[in-house]
Parts: structure tokens; C-alpha cells; sequence
RNA sequence: GGCCCCGUGGUGUAGCUGGCCCAACACGCCACCCUGUCAAGGUGGAGAUCGGCGGUUCGAAUCCGCUCGGGGUCGCCA
């Protein structure tokens, strides 16, 4: 009698048992006589002798197997003769010497090599994405996510969290991201939209006295995509009823630390560092600084006061600001890299462009020196602490422009100029975010969401300076990566009205968008907040991955197409006038071509 | 919608200041040899017209234009 036992887990200690085998064939030794099968499964690999005194069918199979063959092997567990052990491998001290195996499937030759560790073109591994899921990387990644979502599991059910299911059609908002839609059979002419999160319905939760949500929650938004973006994700959603910050804070550092450690097996230092929006921007020149690093961001408008640099001038003149940073000696750029890749980084975040001078024991070098005055680059000097052979970059602008222009240079200074402890994770609360923005056509919209509480200190703003109010919104942020955001919410009707009227939102749109939240906040409504927490996000950088995609087992290309299964498809017309529905002449003649193109190709 | 990078046999690359390239190297693949290898080794072999279309040229993988695809990024992402 033998039993399954696990490729990777056979050991000195189960020499003389028979076991039998199950796994791929991860590589083949021909020796002639004598044939080594690496045989692999998910948990590593073993090696399988089958020599020439081995039965006629075995040496046949030992033969015929190749690449990714899928084999079950019976036999014995031996030490490998002295000398021959591989100490590279776990079970590298003993092998499995055959007495029976089977061929299960045969293989066709991989596009790949799976144990191959070099890069593959990734539309190659999304084409065949079952084979890359095969591969050390994708294994280690999935089984890791798996461990952190168990964890955030176990850990929510220990403080006391309801695991609570949302739907996953929903009516569509036209506020934040394109929504997903679907079309509605029963009901021709409307449609569903998949959720962008589950916000409104676990608010509903804890007015229906839930009062401890959480949710492993799938979400859709029609964005464009992005290394850390993809059409569909997953959310930790929570929300907690009679609790303030401190406390929402408390459970997500509890949270998110479990599953750290049990996932990556590392400890998050609680807790975790506060800093407000505004002290973001200003240190960083961002509202998701990285923190692993320092070199922060320096305001130097008032020492360009008077200037006669035009460009700092104008900037001063317009109540725009004019930031600094300071390279170290030693690492400084050269002037080619910044006016090349810096001042590209500037540009591309709104900036005119990248000023910058050297800093030397006899005074200061550079294309815009000589139209500082003496004042000025000593003013200069003084704020940055640059020393001789430092390098000062500069930028000026509106102030937002300055800051984040700069904040780009910052963090491309601290990729080329090796900054980052790749090592480390730094976590971080933004609290106080703005309430509003401003939208391009006049009028303020929400920056979170209009159901965030507004700072107890700035309801009296709300009319007279909207752009001003701060609102009890939070994020989480670390190594420079949004994990999330939250806040703690709006639940008495005369305040979420007085929102409404701030976004230029009728009593009829309001009643007519959100008439059953507010129905439902007439009825008792306690007071809650919550978060919502990037998994996808949280495991890239917990396995330190430079994309999501290498943690979700099937996700789609920047263009949002799956190569594998060629999704999104065409549909037919009997599909479309079953819901309704009916294409535009210009968007047939491009499927139409496409479709040419397709055969042609 | 904008900007940047990339596209050569199954895979990864070289060639890309035009002709020596009907394309080179490594891995993989096929055949034969080989009883201790584990990036096995040896011998031999198959396999790409250089993403697609059009242009410049006596001549293009190499230059130009358009286009498709992949990646990064700005906008966008309450």
C-alpha cells in the first residue's frame, strides 16, 4: 500500500518507504541506460531514477516522457549514492528510484520552459496564463495572497467583523469612475452597473445594525489601466458603527498587520505614522508620499520674493510657490540627465520646467545663477542646507504644479540615485484630505465621496470657502502606493443636505440618486466610518512586485483584453435584442474591420 | 486623447551609421550515442524573410509614413 506523497516533501527519513507520486515533468536526463525524470509539483521537486534494469513499460515511459508531461510514479524513497547529492535542492538527499509510471496526459512542447526563470514577453504568459501559473513566481505569489486573505479573515472574525455578501448589480452613479454596465433583460432600456465598491450598501449594514461589515469585495471600474489598475479588483471593505478614527485606524492596523505577517511573515510597526494632506504635499509634493526616504521637498517662495528671475517672479506674482530640493554630493545628476529624464519628470507634471544649480565652496554654478542675487542664493543655501558640491533642483508654478512637479523629480532622484531600501515597508495615515475639489466646469465635487464627514472645525466654510473645508477622509499609503481610503461618514440628514447644496445638488437629484440612503438615515441611523483596502495593491508591494498583475491569477493587458480567451468578444445581434440593445452604424464598421483584419492577419 | 519604450525562428536576445544577413547566439525542439546526472554531455538536424501595410533606394530586419499589438506614464481612476 503506498499514498500520495508530495513531490517537494520526500526525506532522508522516508528511504525504504514506497510512495507514489504525482507532478509534471519538470526536466529530463537521457543518460541512456539510465534516465533521470525531475518529476515537480506545487510544493518542488524530485528526482526520479529509472535505470536499465527497470521493467520494459517503465523504460518505454522513460523514453517517451517529456517537458510537462504529467506522470504518476510509483516506488521507493533511497539516499542517492555518495557524492551524488544535490544540495541545491530540498530533496536533493535521496530519490525515488521507479517501479511503475504512468503517463496521465502527455504535453505538448511548452512555449515556455517552466522552470526557466528568464522573462517571457507577457503576452505570451497572459496567452498561455494556465502554464505561467505553473512557474515559481506565480505559485509563491497566489499561495501568499491566499494566506493574506485567510488571514484578514480570521483576523476580522476575531474583532468581531460580519463577513457580509453585496450585490453585484447595482444601480450606476454617474459620479467617480465609469461604471461597467449591464444591460437589463426583464426591464429593455435600462441597465445595471457593477459596483465601484460597495459603499452605499455597507452603509445600509450599519444602519441595519450590522455593526461590525467587512467584505473580501470584488469591484469594477471602467478606467483606464495601469501597473497597479485593473478593470476589476479586490477590496477589503469595512465599516464600524460608534467610531472615530482612532478606532478605524486601530482595526486596519490589526487587520492588514495580521495578514502581513502571515502572508509575507513580516511585523508592521504599530502604529503606524499620522500626517495630515497638507503636511504631505508640503514635505513630499504629494498626497501619497514614500516615506522610506527622506529628502523632502523645501518652499522657498519668500526668498524669490523680489527676484528678477522671470519664471520665480511670475510664480511669486500669480501666489504660485517655488520648491526645492537638495541632491546630496557624491550622487549628483549630471546636467544631461537633468535636462533630459528630470526635467521630463517636471514637465510631465505641469511644470515649465527643472531649474537646478550647484552649490560650490566659492559660490553657486548654474544656468539660472547668474540671475539670482546674492540674497537670494544665499537665502537659498540657508533653507536647503546645500553644501559645497550639492546639486539644488527648483521648480515654481502654482503651487499644486511646484509641488507635485517636484515631488516626480523626487521620487525619479530616489529610483536613479538609490535611495530606497527596497526592504522595507513604510505604512502611513493621510488624514484631513480636502472635502471638494474643483471642477473644471466651475463648482466643487467631492474628493472622496459626498457621504464623508465634514472636519467638526469647517462646517462654517462650507458656502463662504468650500475649497478650504477639510473632511474626516484618510488613506492608507505606503512606499509612495495608495492602499486605500476611508472616512468616517455623514449620517444626519441636515448635514448630508447641506453637502448636497454645496455641490450644487437639487433636493430632487438628491432624493432621486440616493433617496433610499437618505430614507434609511431617517430611521435611526448610528453614527460610522470606515475603509476600504486595495488587496491587490497590498500584496504587490508586500511581495515587492512591480505590478498587479503579478498577483491576480488571470488579469487583462493595459488595452483591458484577455489574450487567452480573446474577451472582450463580439456579440451577436440576437444577443443584443434580447436586452434592448442595437450597435451604431460607425461602431459596426469597426468591428467590421477589425474582424477583417483578424482573418487577413 | 497625449508622451515615452518595445515588436527578429517555440522562448530570450544579437544585428538595426542600408548591401558581407534568404539573418547570428543561447535555451527549447527532433534524431542518434551515452548507467549518476541535476544549466548532464557528445554528434547531427529542423525551425524566423525580421508584427502588418505602404514608401524611399539598384538594394531594407536595418531609413520614412501609417497601422496593429505589448509595456510605462500624464489625463482619467468619487
Amino acid at each position: 500500500m503506498t499514498e500520495r506523497r508530495l513531490c517537494g516533501s520526500l526525506r532522508p527519513g522516508d528511504s525504504g518507504t514506497a510512495v507514489t507520486c504525482y507532478g509534471w515533468v519538470h526536466h529530463r536526463r537521457d543518460h541512456g541506460g539510465l534516465t533521470f525524470v525531475d518529476l515537480r509539483d506545487h510544493s518542488g521537486v524530485v528526482q526520479v531514477v529509472i535505470n536499465a534494469e527497470a521493467a520494459p513499460p517503465l523504460r518505454e515511459v522513460a523514453q517517451r516522457v517529456r517537458l510537462e508531461f504529467v506522470l504518476r510514479v510509483r516506488g521507493s524513497v533511497r539516499p542517492r549514492p555518495a557524492g551524488s547529492e544535490n544540495p541545491q535542492l530540498p530533496t536533493g538527499a535521496v530519490e525515488l528510484v521507479a517501479e511503475e509510471a504512468e503517463v496521465l496526459a502527455a504535453a505538448e512542447t511548452p512555449p515556455f520552459v517552466i522552470g526557466d526563470p528568464r522573462p517571457v514577453d507577457e503576452q505570451v504568459r497572459l496567452r498561455y496564463r494556465y502554464l505561467d501559473l505553473r512557474r515559481e513566481r506565480l505559485q509563491r505569489n497566489l499561495r501568499a495572497r491566499h494566506r493574506f486573505l485567510m488571514a484578514l479573515r480570521a483576523e476580522a472574525d476575531r474583532l468581531g467583523f460580519v463577513e457580509v455578501e453585496t450585490p453585484t448589480l447595482v444601480p450606476s452613479t454617474p459620479e467617480g469612475a465609469r461604471d461597467f454596465l449591464v444591460p437589463s433583460r426583464l426591464i429593455p432600456g435600462t441597465a445595471w452597473a457593477l459596483p465601484q465598491s460597495p459603499q452605499l450598501y455597507k452603509q445600509l449594514c450599519m444602519v441595519g445594525g450590522l455593526d461590525r461589515y467587512m467584505q473580501i469585495a470584488r469591484c469594477w471600474r471602467d478606467e483606464d489601466l495601469r501597473a497597479d489598475r485593473q478593470f476589476e479588483f479586490t477590496q477589503l471593505d469595512v465599516e464600524m458603527a460608534f467610531v472615530d478614527e482612532e478606532d478605524v485606524f486601530a482595526a486596519l492596523e490589526q487587520l492588514i498587520g495580521a495578514a502581513w505577517g502571515a502572508a509575507f511573515g513580516r511585523a508592521l510597526p504599530r502604529p503606524w505614522p499620522r500626517i495630515s494632506y497638507r503636511e504631505a504635499l508640503e514635505r513630499y509634493g504629494s498626497d501619497k508620499p514614500d516615506t522610506r526616504f527622506g529628502h523632502e521637498l523645501v518652499t522657498v517662495t519668500d526668498v524669490f520674493a523680489a527676484t528678477g528671475l522671470r519664471v520665480f517672479a511670475d510664480a511669486v506674482a500669480a501666489g504660485g510657490a517655488v520648491r526645492a530640493l537638495r541632491i546630496p554630493a557624491g550622487e549628483r545628476p549630471t546636467r544631461r540627465e537633468l535636462d533630459g529624464p528630470w526635467r521630463e519628470a517636471a514637465v510631465t507634471h505641469g511644470a515649465a520646467g527643472l531649474a537646478y544649480l550647484w552649490r560650490w565652496a566659492d559660490g553657486w554654478e548654474g544656468p539660472i545663477a547668474r540671475h539670482l542675487s546674492a540674497t537670494e542664493l544665499a537665502g537659498l543655501g540657508q533653507r536647503t542646507g546645500a553644501e559645497a558640491g550639492d546639486c539644488v533642483c527648483l521648480t515654481a508654478g502654482p503651487a499644486a504644479v511646484a509641488g507635485a512637479a517636484l515631488g516626480a523629480v523626487r521620487l525619479l532622484a530616489a529610483r536613479e540615485l538609490g535611495w530606497i531600501d527596497g526592504e522595507v515597508e513604510h505604512f502611513l495615515w493621510v488624514t484631513e484630505f480636502p472635502m471638494f475639489e474643483p471642477e473644471p466646469s466651475g463648482g466643487v465635487r467631492p474628493l472622496h465621496h459626498p457621504f464623508t464627514q465634514v472636519h467638526a472645525d469647517d462646517w462654517g466654510k462650507l458656502e463662504s470657502d468650500p475649497l478650504a473645508v477639510r473632511s474626516r477622509a484618510y488613506d492608507i499609503v505606503c512606499n509612495g502606493v495608495e492602499m486605500g481610503s476611508g472616512s468616517i461618514r455623514i449620517t444626519r440628514p441636515e448635514q448630508q443636505g447641506a453637502i448636497f447644496r454645496a455641490l450644487g445638488m437639487t433636493e430632487a437629484e438628491a432624493q432621486s440618486k440616493f433617496g433610499f440612503l437618505l430614507s434609511a438615515f431617517r430611521h435611526g441611523a448610528p453614527p460610522h466610518g470606515g475603509f476600504a483596502a486595495g488587496i491587490d495593491r497590498l500584496v504587490m508591494v508586500g511581495l515587492r512586485e512591480p505590478s498587479i498583475r503579478e498577483v491576480i491569477a488571470f488579469p487583462k493587458t493595459q488595452t483591458g483584453a484577455d489574450p487567452m480567451t480573446g474577451a472582450p468578444t463580439a456579440v451577436t445581434a440576437d444577443q443584443l435584442r434580447e436586452v434592448g440593445l442595437a450597435l451604431r452604424p460607425e461602431v459596426t464598421a469597426v468591428r467590421a474591420a477589425a474582424a477583417d483584419a483578424g482573418a487577413g492577419g
